[in-house]
RNA sequence: GCCGAAGUGGCGGAAUUGGCAGACGCGCACGACUCAAACUCGUGUGCCUUCGGGCAUGUGGGUUCGAUUCCCACCUUCGGCACCA
């Protein structure tokens, strides 16, 4: 009898006494560094991480017994606010609840059978881990790549913390955590200077990543071409706009100043000033209940005052509008209304001129008072003084040369990509590590004095508010500069910080003069293969190569990405089709699975039952098929057989042809990470070879080896039931010691084939061949056979097609 | 509105990228075992059929001897972005 519980906790041990997955340098071994996103402690396992894990831990394995030295680790990224909220909830110290969670997750991993090598657990929370963190802030903050500045920011009213732009999702811009939709307020914060890399960020050439992902992140980086222009003010001051479409500057007939932009003040002149206000005020009440999704109707107000067009020195009104957003380009616009379709809505509500300057080739020529809507579309220029007549292919180059020969502008790229905000007003994170001193601003603490640690004596309010603000003694300090009374930093860091270097500490976690060891790093960075799941395509995977890039311009890190491939999976879904939720009460969970059918049986069919980058709704019976194919194994090679010997030449040839054909397309699937092909090609191999074992096959040579293979092919997928039956049917423990079998290509061959024979494309005989046969003798058999001489009806085919090794297709 | 992904039996999915559509599994039906049920094993299972065959990979076209696969248009679903200048 298959008895999973007995064996799984068994062999568990074993390999864990025998440190059998403990990645070492070795110089003699290629290695792999295999890397599966880390989880957050949130008290258990569920089937979504056993879905990201087990097939992640396959491939580690395969790749293990392919000969490489594969490091597999995994830690916690234990620092967020669901800690934080037990403890005002139900009083618990983050710190106890977060590692009394941590202890469950270890046992359920563990109970998964994986190959990870937990002396190389890392915990984000640890002292000895945020230290670095810290440590990592200080490089930026030293280097000009982090710095503190007021802006308007996003800010999560349930979370009560500031948001990076990249964590608020959706229509309604809701918080990535909990979904409630963000405010904006004006705060001092820190920020990382991501845009310095926006450019590289966009180039994906030395990486194999998804395209989805790729095309992901370059739209959240967004960038566009174009020049930046100044125009002068009536008033003094210089506006500084951003466009993609200089060639349409002498066609811009007014201005368009954000409601928040510095200069509406200066331009303003004083009859307008009262209208100028109201308008501010109901945007920025606006802009708290969306104001770009409830009014698409255009509104806006004239601010009195002019600015000067620098390519044709017109006089042209400065607006201000709410389609303007202070947050992209410079906060202001110079307006096209013929060629922008924003600015002819404005243009026609107002009553502001629109000036045609732009011709389609073969249109007939637009007339301004006839327009219906503005005409986007790139064309020769036309009432453009100097330009006129530039045709559009040239337009865009030549008018940048225009506006940069006059000192009026420059070429210019602008990214929707914004800097990263890592300030939070919260307990549970890592401290910034600054001191605010009243004479010398923002002081770094000082390396030696690394970790800021957390206070562990803090009080919990209902309101919300961060305890480190409130602590009695642990934010006064003194100045490392002057000595001098000082204030700690009361905020703490973006989470997302001690996630973008996570794998960094996994190759060393207890190294304590760096945040690795650089031998380490030499050995075993880049990450070889990083699986996780899609949704942080444009949160962790943009900062974690942000912060590779910055660390190698710093001279921490080496080459130009931290991870070479990377492989999403998809969501295991309720069996009613929803995404499991508690309320929803669809939610499967591991333990269980694990008591009903062993931890095998769940790797198997969370393997099989999807493809695994996209998913599918969990099925309670489906998961029944994997254990009785388990069951099937173990007969196969532990039940003596009903026929015993005799099995013929061919059918034994045919049972090493099926192996050997198998062992190929699992190695291939194995690399490619299809993972259902290959427990489906396992399954398709167990049913040939119980039809070998009925004809007496079992305990010939063949049988031998076809048993070694399907074992060693099984071991990845399997490992515990593996070992067994490889101990079992008289080997040396342990298979996941064994390498990775060759195919036998000349055993894999086939010898006849099924030459499909069709006429006009139909299939109308099938015909048992040779696989070598001649493509004459081929054309020949297929043209007597009696499917065809049926269809021919005494006529002379037109044409007759051979695929090799595959069909004839006879053309009347 | 823009960008992207996906549409194949009752279900999850397969098809060496242009060559037998539906592998493998679930489910279902029938049979064996059983007093009986479950388990297990066997057989069958896309649809229609006048049993010759015909129709089938979201829809409609196209290229080709041949299309799930390539091209064009459209529909649906799911993700992302969105007054981005």
């Amino acid at each position: 009898m298959y008895k999973p519980d007995e064996i799984e906790p068994k062999w568990q041990q074993q390999w864990e006494e025998d440190g059998l997955y403990h990645a070492e340098i070795d110089p003699e071994k290629p290695k792999f560094y295999a890397l599966t996103m880390l989880p957050y402690p949130s008290g258990d396992l569920h089937i979504g991480h056993w879905y990201a894990m087990s097939p992640s831990d396959a491939r580690a394995r395969f790749k293990r017994m392919q000969g490489f030295n594969v490091m597999f680790p995994m830690g916690f990224d234990a620092f967020g606010l669901p800690a934080e909220n037990a403890a005002i909830q139900r009083g618990i110290h983050p710190q106890v609840w977060t590692s009394r969670n941590i202890e469950n997750m270890r046992r359920q991993l563990k109970s998964m059978g994986t190959m990870i090598d937990w002396r190389r657990e890392a915990i984000s929370a640890d002292p000895s881990y945020y230290r670095w963190t810290q440590w990592f802030f200080l490089q930026f903050f030293n280097h000009d790549l982090a710095y503190r500045k007021e802006a308007p920011v996003d800010f999560c009213p349930h979370c009560n913390t500031t948001l990076a732009r990249e964590q608020v999702h959706g229509e309604d811009r809701h918080c990535e955590r909990c979904g409630t939709p963000v405010i904006k307020k004006h705060l001092t914060q820190w920020f990382f200077r991501t845009t310095n890399y926006a450019d590289e960020l966009l180039d994906f050439s030395g990486i194999d990543w998804p395209d989805q992902v790729r095309t992901l992140q370059t739209n959240w980086i967004n960038r566009s071409e174009g020049a930046s222009v100044v125009f002068k003010t009536e008033a003094g001051d210089d506006i500084e706009v951003f466009t993609t479409r200089p060639d349409t500057l002498w066609g811009a007939t007014f201005m368009v100043l954000a409601p928040e932009h510095p200069l509406v003040a200066q331009v303003t002149t004083p009859d307008q000033a009262g209208a100028i206000t109201d308008y501010q005020a109901q945007a920025e009440r606006m802009g708290d209940i969306q104001r770009e999704t409830l009014d698409r109707e255009k509104t806006g107000v004239f601010t009195g005052g002019y600015a000067i067009n620098p390519v044709n020195e017109e006089r042209i009104p400065i607006w201000i509008a709410d389609y303007v957003m202070m947050g992209y380009g410079t906060g202001a616009i110079m307006a096209v209304p013929a060629h922008d379709q924003r600015d002819f809505e404005f243009a026609r509500k107002f009553d502001l001129p629109i000036v045609v300057v732009i011709q389609p080739p073969g249109e007939k020529p637009i007339v301004s008072d006839e327009m219906e809507a503005a005409v986007p579309a790139a064309g020769e220029m036309v009432n453009s003084g100097p330009l006129t007549g530039t045709p559009g292919e040239d337009a865009f180059a030549r008018a940048t040369a225009y506006i940069e020969e006059k000192g009026v502008g420059q070429g210019a790229v602008n990214y929707r990509l914004r800097d990263w905000l890592i300030s939070r007003q919260r307990y549970w994170g890592a401290p910034i590590p600054i001191i605010h001193c009243p004479e010398c601003g923002a002081v770094p603490v000082p390396e030696a004095e690394l970790p800021v640690e957390l206070p562990m004596d803090v009080e919990w309010l209902p309101t919300g508010e961060s305890p480190l603000k409130l602590h009695p003694t642990w934010r006064f300090t003194r100045c490392p500069k002057c000595g001098g009374e000082a204030e700690r930093e009361t905020d703490t860091m973006d989470t997302f910080m001690c996630s973008s270097w996570y794998h960094l500490r996994y190759l060393s976690p207890d190294y304590d003069q760096g945040p690795f060891d650089p031998r380490e790093y030499d050995y075993w960075m880049p990450v070889d293969t990083y699986t996780g799941g899609i949704e942080h395509a444009t949160m962790h995977l943009i900062y974690t190569r942000f912060f590779h890039k910055a660390c190698r311009d710093l001279g921490i890190t080496k080459g130009d990405e931290p991870m070479l491939q990377l492989r999403n999976q998809g969501m295991v879904l309720g069996e009613d089709h929803e995404k499991m939720s508690k309320s929803r009460g669809n939610v499967v969970s591991p333990d269980d699975l694990i008591e009903v059918y062993g931890a095998d049986t769940v790797r198997a069919y969370l393997m099989f039952f999807a493809r695994w980058e996209l998913g599918a709704p969990w099925n309670s019976s489906g998961i029944e098929g994997s254990i009785r194919w388990l069951r099937k194994v173990w007969f196969t090679f532990l039940e003596p057989p009903e026929v015993a010997g005799g099995a013929s030449e061919d059918d034994l040839r045919k049972l090493r042809r099926k192996v050997h054909q198998t062992l190929r397309s699992v190695t291939h699937d194995f690399e490619t990470l299809n993972f259902n092909t290959i427990v489906s090609g396992l399954m398709e191999l167990l049913n040939e070879m119980n039809v070998a074992k009925t004809v007496g096959a079992f305990g010939s040579p063949d049988w031998l080896e076809a048993e070694n293979l399907y074992l060693l092919m099984l071991a990845p997928v399997c490992p515990h039931i593996a070992e067994e039956l490889w101990v079992r049917t008289g080997h040396e423990y342990s298979i996941h010691n064994q390498p990775w079998p060759q195919v036998d290509e000349e055993a894999a061959k086939e010898e006849q084939i099924t030459l499909i024979v069709q006429v006009n494309g139909k299939v109308r005989d099938r015909l048992t061949v040779s696989a070598t046969i001649a493509e004459a003798e081929a054309k020949a058999a297929a043209l007597e056979s009696e499917g065809v001489q049926a269809h021919l009806a005494g006529k002379t085919p037109k044409k007759v097609i051979y695929v090799p090794g595959r069909l004839v297709n006879i053309v009347m």
